[in-house]
RNA sequence: GGGCGAUUAGCUCAGCGGGAGAGCAGCACCCUUACAAGGUGAAGGUCGCAGGUUCGAUCCCUGCAUCGCCCA
């Protein structure tokens, strides 16, 4: 047994001094770099791109950790583990962001030129696009950074390239004049993604349409006037009998003096308003489906300046859509065709980028044709060869995927991937990989001269490349022979569709098979009011603020203990982490005190032969490797609120509060074992708690350099004894029963207790009592003396005055009463002891038999006590 | 309107067919030489409501209510 050096440890733990510390040492090591190795399985997470724009925020520590946890984790069970970072180009986010920094200086992205403008955006890139790396380092995360990548770098520009040729080539990509979510201030198309739906409140206005022969008119409902003007028709349900006759005749658009068709389509909700809705194809939707079904006309009176166009009608051409409205509804009142405005909530669609009210436009825009696409995702996942974790978002994915629609894929921003597309001077259209392919294709067209389309790509299409691109499709690649497909992709729910669904079907398209096996959802984050966590509501949490409060290690732990598979929301409790920063002094302190054992610590791995092991040594070894089972398992689960839980039970109320003051008493065999469960408790929580760990891993014997590298405990290594175990809870509910007797007769911690126990009593279980319990433990051999059984099978009784002892007892024998009341009014009932299964009703009359024996027990002290005038 | 989820102690949550649990807050007692960011103990709940299945329901089924997320 070698005397370890004792450094001084701080009192307390002190996140700030060893978190940097060690985030280097762990960069020097090139711990979190790894090479395929087709002699290892491969657990590889590509880490979903953060947007250069981003910042950390609370919904990143619950979903990045879970990634981080699950790299270190399986690195330890010696797989050839890799996390794949990056980040992606977020175009219309950080061009507005660019844009907005040179409205500043007075410049417009058109006074500067698109090439100018793109080297600001680089620049700004620079500067700011590595604010979410330093957040990944400072919260511990491990991505093996020598991979790297950027959705705009130039090996993943030319897959996506790649990839938008070969899928026009094939036709499914193609040019088209489609209804698109229109951002009037980004002035750009929008994804439905960057499209949310807000409740505001409004007006459904009714609007009467007068027939063009005078003879009937009908009344519509809308909560947008202001597109009446490009009313193409009116459509009523077929089956509704309210307006069957009116089908086939037309109306007379108000102000407009349009006539327009009255049409059936199965559309309609015969509930909304009047039941007749105004169809506006070139501004909704859903009207605009209707005007595919019925061939009608499509005029475009709102602009990509949301002012009105010149096919409005003069007088309102030109003026802003919502100053638009206002002078609709004061001319259709005029009019006398307004009959009445109802306050109304509805939804309204608003850009998550400019706050703007999304305005739907027709559009030439490229579009991607997806239901061949969808097809094969849709299989990969019905043959269960995709799974979600948990389950239950599989059909979100199911759901899209069978409904799916074509995806306009061109953007008007300047940063992303400028469209591989060139026009000639009658718009004939040449797509290639490159300018000069371009050129060739023209030339045999006998077109001279080009212009390219300044539109760029939907960021979601690169992204949607991501897990084989980055491990260099095309080129056949160790890493994407051995990496791919990747075995987990973890993110948040929002995205389902938009990204994990388009991954699946470009990976199949291209890669040739599923990007990952299984999709973990994290939970989103919510306050504790159950609001949402958002930077318009201003509940947000700065996730470095909770960090520079408490260390990385305890907001990951203590968000990890709040994540739950059944539950999709997660309402953050700073309580948690703060009770995980306590775990964390108190796992700090229990190294403190087996580093100052006198005896010192011998080499990591070692225990005493069994038959040295003491009863607390063997209970904690057997917990340990229960531990380890239910840990281990947990992880494999992606459980990792139950990961997290089940090790601050076993460590701060098995290890450190039960197993740790019994070594306050000398043993041969504690230093061993104290060491090693805690040199096995560190690896366990390794994967959550990073830093921490390697601090006390590190102080600790251990074998190796880094905790990083260290093996994952094997259970089966762990001496475990079961009856010794079974032996030692008991002991332990002697010592609450005791203890809780302690506090009833007003003793205080310091004052001894005296326990009496059977001769027979081994000495370790008597030196444990008077540990535990503060007592004098002493032979209970003498007659008469007022006492109480307090454990039938240790045979444990407490010495105390008689007046509290009988109290006690009363209240003691009212609950066995109770119980032994209840057990029998079950097993009395011929209907439970039929149906039940046996073992049950064994188990029942076991109980029945336990509580009688105790109450007999305690008749037989209370009489004894009774018998007696006072008690000592 | 459709889908998913939640509803258990004041707060945040476990438990998910056979004796209602934890942490935090509050209460009582303790600065016991690893740790007051600690220890010990007591108290606190007709497990949202109404039906049903079952010998037995917090747990399974149905309906309702409230809250949340997603989609339309």
């Amino acid at each position: 047994m070698q005397a370890q050096r004792r450094p001084e440890l701080s009192k307390t733990y002190d996140p700030a001094d060893v978190e940097p510390r060690r985030y280097r040492e762990w960069l020097e090591a090139g711990v979190f770099h790894e090479e395929p190795d087709p002699a290892r399985p491969p657990f590889i997470i590509s880490m979903p791109p953060p947007n250069i724009t981003g910042r950390a925020h609370l919904g990143t520590a619950s979903t990045y950790t879970p990634m981080d946890a699950l790299t270190r984790y399986h690195r330890m069970l010696g797989e050839n583990a890799d996390w794949i970072p990056g980040q992606d180009h977020a175009a219309i986010a950080t061009e507005a962001v660019v844009v907005r920094a040179l409205a500043n200086e007075g410049i417009s992205r058109e006074a500067l030129g698109r090439a100018r403008f793109i080297e600001r955006v680089w620049a700004w890139r620079e500067q700011y696009g590595g604010e979410i790396n330093e957040a990944f380092r400072q919260l511990g995360f491990g991505p093996d950074w020598a991979r790297e990548r950027f959705t705009l770098d130039e090996g993943l520009s030319s897959v996506v390239v790649k990839v938008f040729v070969a899928l026009y080539r094939e036709g499914l990509i193609y040019r088209g004049t489609r209804l698109i979510n229109w951002d009037p201030v980004s002035r750009s198309t929008l994804s439905d993604a960057e499209v949310e739906n807000v409740e505001r409140d409004g007006f459904l206005w009714y609007i009467r349409y007068p027939g063009a022969d005078g003879s009937f008119s009908v009344e519509v409902a809308t909560t947008r006037p202001e597109t009446m003007l490009g009313d193409s028709a009116v459509a009523v349900h077929p089956d509704d009998e309210r307006y069957r006759h009116l089908v086939g005749k037309e109306v007379l658009l108000p102000l407009a003096n349009r006539r327009i068709p009255i049409v059936a389509d199965e559309a309609v909700e015969r509930d909304f308003g009047t039941g007749a809705v105004k169809v506006t194809p070139a501004h909704d939707p859903l009207d605009n489906e209707i005007g595919e079904r019925h061939g009608l006309p499509m005029p475009s009176v709102i602009g990509f300046d949301a002012k009105m166009t010149a096919e409005a009608p003069a007088q309102y051409a030109g003026l802003d859509r919502f100053v638009a409205r206002e002078a609709v509804v004061r001319d259709l009142q005029a009019l006398g065709a307004l009959l009445k405005a109802e306050p109304r909530r509805h939804t309204v669609p608003v850009s998550s980028r400019s706050d703007a009210v999304v305005e739907p436009l027709l559009s030439l825009q490229w579009f991607c044709r997806m239901e061949s696409l969808a097809e094969p995702a849709l299989k990969a996942y019905r043959d269960g060869r995709i799974r979600f974790v948990p389950e239950r978002f599989g059909p979100t994915y199911e759901r899209w995927l069978a409904n799916i629609k074509d995806w306009n894929v061109s953007r008007q921003v300047w940063w992303g991937h400028q469209l591989p597309v060139w026009y000639g001077p009658n718009d004939e259209v040449f797509v290639a990989e490159s300018e000069a392919e371009a050129y060739e294709l023209a030339r045999q067209a006998g077109v001279s001269e080009l212009r390219r389309d300044p539109d760029t790509l939907d960021t979601w299409f690169s992204s949607g490349l991501w897990p084989f691109s980055i491990l260099g499709w095309p080129r056949k690649t160790p890493e994407l022979d051995h990496w791919y497909p990747n075995q987990v992709m973890i993110t948040a729910r929002e995205i389902i569709f938009l990204w994990v669904a388009r991954m699946v079907m470009f990976g199949l398209k291209f890669a040739g098979d599923i990007p990952f096996e299984t999709v973990f959802i994290t939970p989103l984050v919510f306050d504790l009011q159950g609001r949402k966590m958002s930077k318009s509501l201003g509940n947000a949490i700065d996730p470095m603020d909770l960090v520079a409060k408490y260390g990385a290690d305890a907001l990951r732990v203590g968000i990890a203990r709040q994540m739950r598979l059944e539950s999709q929301e997660l309402r953050f409790d700073e309580r948690f982490v703060e009770k995980a920063r306590d775990f964390n002094n108190k796992m700090w302190n229990a190294l403190r005190y087996i580093g100052s054992l006198p005896e010192g610590l011998p080499p990591a791995g070692t225990l005493p032969p069994a038959a040295e092991l003491s009863l607390s040594d063997r209970w904690i070894l057997t917990e340990l490797r229960g531990t380890v089972e239910q840990v281990t398992q947990a992880l494999n689960r992606f459980e990792m609120g139950v990961a997290a839980d089940v090790l601050l039970e076993f460590v701060w109320y098995g290890y450190c509060d039960w197993y740790l003051e019994a070594t306050k008493t000398p043993s041969k065999s504690r230093a061993a074992v104290l060491s090693y469960v805690l040199n096995t408790a560190m690896r366990l929580l390794h994967p959550l708690a990073p830093f921490i760990t390697e601090e006390i891993w590190q102080t600790l014997p251990h074998d190796g350099r880094t905790i990083v590298t260290a093996s994952w405990p094997d259970p089966s290594e762990i001496p475990a004894d079961e009856p010794a175990a079974a032996r030692y809870r008991r002991l332990m509910a002697v010592v609450g029963q005791a203890r809780d007797m302690r506090a009833q007769l007003g003793l205080t911690p310091r004052e001894k207790l005296t326990l009496e126990v059977p001769p027979a009593l081994d000495e370790e279980a008597r030196t444990l009592l008077a540990l535990h319990v503060h007592a004098d433990v002493t032979d209970a051999a003498r007659d008469g003396e007022p006492a109480m059984g307090r454990d039938p099978l240790a045979g444990v009784t407490v010495r105390a005055p008689a007046a509290l002892l009988r109290e006690r007892y009363r209240k003691e024998g009212a609950r066995l009463d109770n119980e032994v009341a209840r057990l029998e009014g079950k097993l009395g009932n011929s209907q439970f002891t039929s149906k039940a299964s046996p073992d049950v009703v064994a188990k029942e009359r076991e109980k029945l038999a336990g509580y009688e024996a105790e109450r007999a027990r305690v008749r037989a002290l209370l009489a004894g006590l009774n018998g007696t005038r006072n008690g000592g």
